[in-house]
RNA sequence: CGGGGUGUAGUUCAUCGGUAGAACGCUCGGUUUGGGACCGAGAAGCAGGAGGUUCAAUUCCUCUCACCCCGACCA
């Protein structure tokens, strides 16, 4: 892509409502566009970000045998009035039908997929099922804040999981762990597995938090054997595994994985005959992966001064080709030749400062530099370190592919 | 939802009773080109909205809306 065509360019400054980290940074690089409180527009350069972490989280939920679908955002009220969730889920957001029929904004998906299934499931031979979307979710906070780290919309994977026992369930529930692990180390971003509440879908759950200190969550993570446990349902100051001293953590959560209640298979008869030929009721599980959040969270945790420095598996572009002196376009189309995403900052009459402090603020991993002094050599730096190296084309393809 | 703060040009801010100003950005012309260049010219504003006080309101008062922060809440 060249930068003289991409919307939006960048700003010096961001608007004064954007106070925290992610909003500022993700703001002036021009990857998001807040239109309200919680709400954004994800301008091309996040949405690349968004859809490349998506890329990675539908390739893992895929290797665990998940399969992708799109259920509605916007739901029938009728089935949240079954599960008494239209009126104990506080943060819903509830508009009216045409014909005055309640109507809801989904921020969770159990409501849509338990009635689904339960017209298709008929036999153990059915299960176990795991699906999966990627999508909006609305929860209408009474306060968003922090940029895209808690907003009324967002964006969001959930996994649901259907299984003929209790033991299957968990040894799914336990390769979905593995399956989040995955992800994050994909996404070079740190996450501990924290010790949660289930709030209204299971007794306890557990959380992957990003230690941070924006974080909003607070975690006791243990010195000795790194085990952590959210601070909302423990008092403990020692380790529940170890006996070792706890230390608090802000943390943001990106994920949160629950063995669910039966209540919703109750609720909506979700059952199957097994093979002794007697009813009964599907065991589930369920599995949040905050997509915009880990976005927003990745941003807090890899920048400095100067702006975001996304890790190569997210990075909107490959390769930020910064053209001085009205060179670059051979080098720009060489890159598209082999492969290699590049932003080419072909803008003229523009000062080479200018172009760096653009390209240290979107923060793409690689910065090569064609100029009258690089001759036939490519300027390298990484936005993650200090020194430029000179380096053959060649050289420079072999970095990236490796 | 409680407390606090802020709404003025596209953006960041100034003016704080006498009818609007800068910087950045933008447009045009020219000079520049290795860390946010320079000169000149120009466009750009119902001062969030409604009401009130006043000869006069961006400025003071009331209400309202929006955004931000702290707290409560957070499947």
């Amino acid at each position: 892509m060249k930068y003289s065509l991409t919307f939006p360019k960048t700003l010096k400054k961001a608007p004064s409502g954007a106070q925290s980290l992610n909003h500022q940074l993700l703001t002036k690089a021009g990857f998001i566009h807040q239109e309200m409180a919680g709400v954004y527009t994800y301008l091309p350069l996040g949405w690349k970000v968004l859809d490349k972490i998506s890329d990675i989280v539908r390739e893992e939920m895929n290797s665990i045998g998940g399969q992708e679908l799109v259920m509605p955002a916007l739901h029938p009220g009728e089935p949240w009035k079954k599960t008494g969730r239209f009126n104990s889920f506080d943060v819903l957001f509830k508009l009216k039908g045409a014909a005055g029929a309640d109507l809801v904004l989904g921020p969770t998906h159990e409501e849509i997929i338990y009635p689904l299934l339960s017209e298709y499931i008929q036999s153990y031979k059915d299960l176990p099922l795991y699906l999966y979307q990627i999508q909006m979710k609305f929860r209408n906070e009474p306060r968003a804040k922090a940029g895209i780290l808690r907003g009324r919309e967002f964006l969001m994977k959930d996994l649901y999981s259907f299984h003929t026992s209790d033991d299957d369930r968990d040894a799914y529930y336990q390769k979905v762990r593995e399956a989040y692990f995955k992800i994050f180390k994909r996404l070079e971003l740190p996450v501990v597995k924290t010790k949660a509440s289930g709030g209204t879908f299971s007794d306890l759950s557990e959380e992957f938090q990003t230690i941070t200190p924006s974080g909003e969550d607070i975690v006791l993570v243990c010195k000795d054997c790194g085990s952590a446990t959210n601070r909302e349902i423990t008092e403990d100051k020692k380790c529940l595994d170890c006996g070792g001293s706890l230390k608090e953590e802000k943390a943001i959560e990106v994920g949160n994985i629950f063995p669910l209640k039966r209540a919703y298979a109750e609720v909506f008869d979700l059952s199957f005959t097994d093979k002794d030929g007697q009813k009964k009721i599907v065991s589930a599980g369920c599995y949040g992966l905050g997509i915009s959040r880990t976005m927003g969270a990745m941003v807090e945790v890899f920048h400095d001064d100067k702006g975001i420095i996304w890790p190569e598996s997210v990075a909107p572009f490959q390769v930020h080709l910064v053209g001085l002196d009205g060179l670059g376009e051979k080098e720009y189309k060489l890159f598209l030749a082999e492969g290699i995403e590049p932003l080419f900052d072909d803008r003229l009459n523009l000062s080479a400062g200018e172009k760096f402090a653009d390209a240290d603020l979107i923060g793409i991993p690689y910065r090569v530099v064609v100029s009258k002094k690089t001759q036939d050599k490519l300027e390298v730096k990484k936005r993650s370190e200090k020194q430029t190296q000179f380096v053959s084309l060649q050289s420079l393809l072999e970095m990236l592919k490796s």
